[in-house]
DNA sequence: TCTATTTGACCACT
DNA sequence: AGTGGTCAAATAGA
């Protein structure tokens, strides 16, 4: 899965790349090339997320009473790593960061003692890749109304940038056995992979959880159409990839305090 | 003095 | 054995 994502954001790099071309009024040649470029990389991601797919299906068929699961967990962290990362390819193009995030999914797992020196193989965990800040620090991800703190670094095999671990300040007080992890792209060194490990049990945000809409850089019902577009430009049938028809899915959902709830 | 960060070592998993 | 995740002592900063 992981390595399915890391195809599409190269392709969405791909993409920026080759915004630059059309921009720079580049030679049909270099545009062709680049286009050749995107739909090889998106094709061969969409293959495989087919594939993927496919077997997590079989796999739901073969369940005694298979439940009503409109959208799996699986799809549904797909959806927000390509509408996150697209989002912030928009705000930043905008002059806009927005660390707006809010994937806590479901009842926290907390550890058993002793505390587990390795995490456990189905934890929950979420993935979202978020624009580095292109002014001040861009050594951290923009804020996510959480406060962390770092407990470990490790660079990583055939990674340029190491990776960060850190656990929630509140860990100790209220047990919240929340955790992330931070690692720069090798692709792209202004854009953070955010590994999310568990969810908050407790509720204490360092700014505002919910930006006021005052903030958004664009209204989400733009933004939402915007980005089906561009992910049906970018896969073709986008039903094959996600399922943006599902009834239960509603990709607003996924950008709280975007103005997504309020606006009509 | 307290809290956060750094960093080498340890340990579990593959 | 190699690698990734975590621990914990040392250190820095407020």
């Amino acid at each position: 899965m992981e390595e399915i994502m890391s195809m599409i954001f190269s392709g969405i790099n791909l993409v920026k790349e080759l915004e630059f071309c059309i921009s720079a009024q580049e030679s049909p040649e270099s545009l062709s090339t680049s286009l050749g470029s995107v739909s090889t990389l998106f094709g061969d991601a969409n293959e495989r997320l087919k594939i993927l797919l496919a077997r997590r299906n079989a796999y739901v068929l073969t369940q005694p009473e298979p439940k009503p699961v409109p959208m799996s967990d699986l799809d549904q962290m797909l959806m927000q790593q390509i509408e996150y990362g697209l989002m912030q390819d928009y705000s930043l193009r905008d002059g806009v960061m927005q660390g707006v995030r809010n994937i806590d999914s479901g009842p926290s797992c907390g550890f058993s003692t002793p505390r587990p020196r390795r995490r456990k193989k189905n934890e929950e965990e979420e993935t979202v890749f978020v624009a580095a800040a292109r002014m001040g620090n861009r050594d951290t991800p923009p804020d996510d109304n959480h406060t962390w703190r770092k407990y470990g670094q490790k660079d990583i095999l055939g990674s340029k940038f190491p990776r960060a671990y850190y656990r929630c300040t509140h860990e100790k007080l209220y047990k919240c056995p929340a955790k992330k992890q931070v690692q720069r792209l090798d692709e792209d060194p202004y854009t953070f992979c955010v590994t999310y490990r568990s969810s908050h049990t407790c509720h204490f945000f360092t700014t505002s959880p919910i930006p006021s809409t005052a903030n958004t850089a664009t209204t989400d019902g733009h933004y939402g159409s915007t980005v089906v577009n561009m992910a049906e430009a970018l896969f073709g049938n986008l039903d094959s990839v996600v399922p943006f028809g599902e009834p239960y899915f509603n990709y607003r959902s996924l950008f709280h305090g975007r103005g997504g709830d309020g606006d009509t």
